[in-house]
DNA sequence: ATTGAAATTGCAACCGATTGCATTAATTTT
DNA sequence: AAAATTAATGCAATCGGTTGCAATTTCAAT
């Protein structure tokens, strides 16, 4: 009843009296193995229950048909969109996905790296703590030529594929739905600098208001961890304020909506008072009230071609250095926390 | 500087000019190796950058040192919360995971369960679809004696491991928490009650009622697939009613949420005409206004108990017979949406 | 110096599939 | 019917660690 042996193709090939090289050729359709032949061979593997042992195949063949997923933090719905899509691709395809968590930590991250290096996975798909601040411990794979591709968080390399969205040009038309509202005092709520991220969305935001030649006012811009305490904090920081701004970008929506409802409770009204627009487009941001405008981020998508561009290098269909950033297409989603006036069109 | 050969215990045998045998043994920290020698081996392979090849090693050992996790879906907040528990407690125990979504389908499942099973993981972590009415799927491993964890959404059986939260209870508690408030009508919105979930909930719904001498109103029960449509949905038929609910415990938050924005939408107070409580304590619960009262669901706690006990039991600590279910404690947080009395104590 | 036990190390057979090359069988061609 | 092709199959080495058992060393005890 239980841990009866595991059928090998040697078991199938005594009992067919042929040898274990025909049957490895027969299970895999080889043509050059004849067809009643192979017939027979997948008749009986299906009879007995065979099944391919991955090791000794791996042992032979040098790939594990396994992508290893390094990302800062698991639990966020934007993160798990992603994987979502990853999976997706990487079950259709055949590849199985290990993940590990760097918790936000370089060293946490060197040490996943170290791991998926150790498990010979065939690539690897990352996103970059926030303390990351270069990529000296992805060297083990790019010596061997193993493919490395960064999502969202990402640093350039001229032999690593990243894929992005256009994290300046979003905040930018955000920035700037904001201002054709009719506001002037657009405060950002931003995350650490060192990541492109955030600085791509800085740069954006501030380009908006150069746009529309509004200088920019360093008492608008807060840098943040981007947590729920923090969107609280700068409420209170907005409070604080002799001269308040008149309406808020964060570069997310967690802290945006935390900002949003301690104003709210404070007696500010939204839109009105102070317009809001966040960005990620998480769950949230369609619940709260009003209804936050946000930057539709596309996780699954992102996640989606990133295990594709991963897969079709390592078929060997497309070269690493050819395509080296791709940007995805993002969305504006204009809801009631910034709509001060009628929307025009 | 690309592809060069990997290095072998037999590189290092030669080098040193001993048997690969007893490098092995080195490698391993083997007292049987005499402690110069362990170091001499030990400080080559670090020289020479040596990596055990995990192939040759599973394919002589038969394990792999790999945990597959099948879940419904990755992409919501106590799914991806599940996850980050378990993948704490895998990696500190030096198991990677590997992991897929059946994605509401039991065909799906099947496959993926088939897919694990060639893999070869040294156990299995499930979460069952709801369409999932029988296991017999997985009886490849059960007779086999690999160990199979069935975690959230489960279905009994004595050889698998089950870990839950008592539905019941929190059901009971959540709707008396209701009564008490003084609602006397309250409708529950639970999910197809095949799954143990959803029978438990409502289980511990009705029970509530009668311990309150309230008759159970097969009007008042709604069965729906819980999403966000679904909660509008139910919120238009109860404005349909003529004689409305005072109150309603959904068996999720997102049902529960789009059910209680329309309703307000439509006019009615929240929770004066209508209290609600939801079961999830999704991020989203803590934003809608009225905050929902929910049902604090411990993911992580659960996803790291799910690995602890399928690592436990391969290290052979513990039997699978022995403990059969785990209950997670859960706890009803208690917020605006249901506070029609100020609190008493 | 011998002996015997304990400590080290090596031999060699696995684990199961893959694959270049040689061999044999089946077909065609002449 | 013999020769030349072509189709099928088998041989045997290989991938890199692991491990039971035998062989050798080391070293204290006599």
């Amino acid at each position: 009843m239980s841990h009866q042996r595991e059928i090998t193709i040697y078991d199938i090939a005594r009992e067919l009296d042929i040898s274990p090289a025909t049957v490895s050729r027969g299970l895999k359709d080889d043509p050059a193995v004849k067809k009643a032949t192979r017939k027979k061979i997948q008749d009986l593997a299906r009879q007995l229950g065979y099944r391919s042992n991955p090791f000794a195949s791996n042992l032979r063949k040098k790939h594990t048909h396994t992508i290893g997923v390094i990302v800062p933090r698991l639990s966020s719905y934007f993160m798990s969109t992603v994987i979502a899509g990853m999976e997706q691709v990487a079950t259709a395809e055949g590849y199985n996905l290990i993940i590990s968590q760097s918790s936000e930590s370089m060293a946490k991250e060197k040490n996943n790296v170290t791991t998926m290096f150790n498990s010979r996975v065939d690539g690897l798909l990352v996103s970059l703590t926030y303390e990351t601040d270069n990529i000296a411990h992805f060297e083990p794979f790019i010596n061997k030529g193993i493919p490395v591709i960064f999502f969202d968080r990402i640093l350039e390399h001229e032999l690593c594929m990243g894929i992005i969205i256009d994290n300046f040009k979003a905040a930018y038309e955000a920035t700037k739905h904001l201002l054709v509202q009719g506001c002037r005092r657009v405060m950002h709520i931003g995350g650490n600098p060192i990541s492109h991220v955030y600085s791509e969305r800085l740069r954006g935001y501030k380009k908006a208001l150069a746009d529309q030649k509004i200088s920019v006012d360093q008492k608008l811009i807060l840098t943040r961890n981007m947590s729920e305490e923090a969107g609280i904090e700068a409420a209170e920081h907005i409070l604080r304020m002799k001269q308040k701004p008149d309406a808020v970008f964060s570069a997310n929506d967690t802290c945006a909506i935390y900002c949003m409802l301690s104003l709210k409770k404070a007696g500010l009204r939204i839109p009105e008072d102070i317009a809001f627009a966040g960005f990620n487009n998480d769950p949230m941001s369609k619940v709260v009230e009003p209804a936050l405008t946000t930057v539709n981020y596309p996780g699954y998508a992102m996640g989606e071609s990133a295990a594709t561009q991963l897969i079709n290098h390592l078929n060997g269909i497309s070269a690493m250095k050819a395509t080296n950033i791709i940007v995805l297409r993002s969305e504006l989603l204009i809801r009631g926390s910034s709509l001060k006036k009628k929307s025009k069109s």
